[in-house]
DNA sequence: GCGACAG
DNA sequence: ATCTTGTCGC
């Protein structure tokens, strides 16, 4: 794999446009046995990230096992361009895990980025995989706000008024969620994965457990590897 | 030129 | 993203 921390925002802009090609956004109808989440986690003004997946059954959404992985990276963050920041570390946990799941929830956008490729679409074309992104602000598009009940949802459109997303209230009175497919899925199915991810909290369980598992990891709680629950 | 701007 | 106390509402 290209070493993203030597890219200038300007080659990086390129490769997305050719990646966006690669991108499938159709039906997903296999059956989900095993879901995980992916998050990552650092401390303000280093370069060394924590990054974690976390693996979990569906629909129970019983955690099986945690990946923890620490990498050095150095390309800064710059809205749009979230992927080649957190990508080459989710990777790394990624191939430790002993067994893939049949989706993967990334916290970020999916196809509803400038140039549809936001760090789940990256995450998926790379490898090869189903991936659906989670977002708790807006990147890109416009959207009007859904009712304040749990379960309400409006589209998320681009300039052309084309669909690239779902704003979702997930629970009463709390801000909305963003859902948008990452790769190999469309809008509606992603939101139906999340929508049953979604329990006692404002985010989805793969996510937010995967953001507790790498904060907890940061700060020497959890160490690196892959740990069975 | 003025806003918007994932983590 | 991370830092950081008390405070408001369910």
């Amino acid at each position: 794999m290209k070493d993203y921390n030597t890219l200038t925002v300007p080659e990086a802009t390129l490769l997305q446009q050719e990646m966006r090609k690669e991108v499938i956004t159709a039906p997903f109808n296999g059956k989900i046995q095993l879901i995980a989440g992916a998050d990552i986690s650092f401390n303000k003004f280093s370069t060394t990230v924590y990054a974690g997946i976390v693996l979990m059954r569906f629909p129970g959404l019983e955690p099986v096992g945690y990946s923890l992985v620490v990498k050095e990276v150095t390309f800064p963050y710059v809205p749009g361009f979230l992927a080649f920041r957190e990508v080459p570390a989710l990777l790394d946990a990624w191939q430790q895990l002993p067994q893939k799941p049949d989706v993967l929830v990334v916290d970020g956008h999916g196809i509803a980025h400038p140039r549809r490729m936001g760090i789940a679409s990256h995450f998926g074309v790379l490898a090869g995989q189903v991936t659906v992104g989670s977002a708790k602000k807006k990147l890109y598009g416009s959207y009007e706000e859904p009712g304040e009940e749990r379960g309400a949802h409006t589209p998320l459109t681009d300039k052309q008024g084309v669909v690239i997303g779902t704003v979702l209230r997930s629970k009463q009175k709390v801000k909305p969620i963003f859902v948008s497919p990452g790769h190999l899925i469309d809008v509606p199915g992603s939101l139906a994965l999340v929508e049953q991810c979604v329990r006692k909290h404002r985010l989805p369980e793969p996510t937010r457990l995967a953001h507790n598992a790498v904060n907890q990891f940061r700060l020497g709680v959890l160490s690196q590897g892959y740990t069975p629950v």
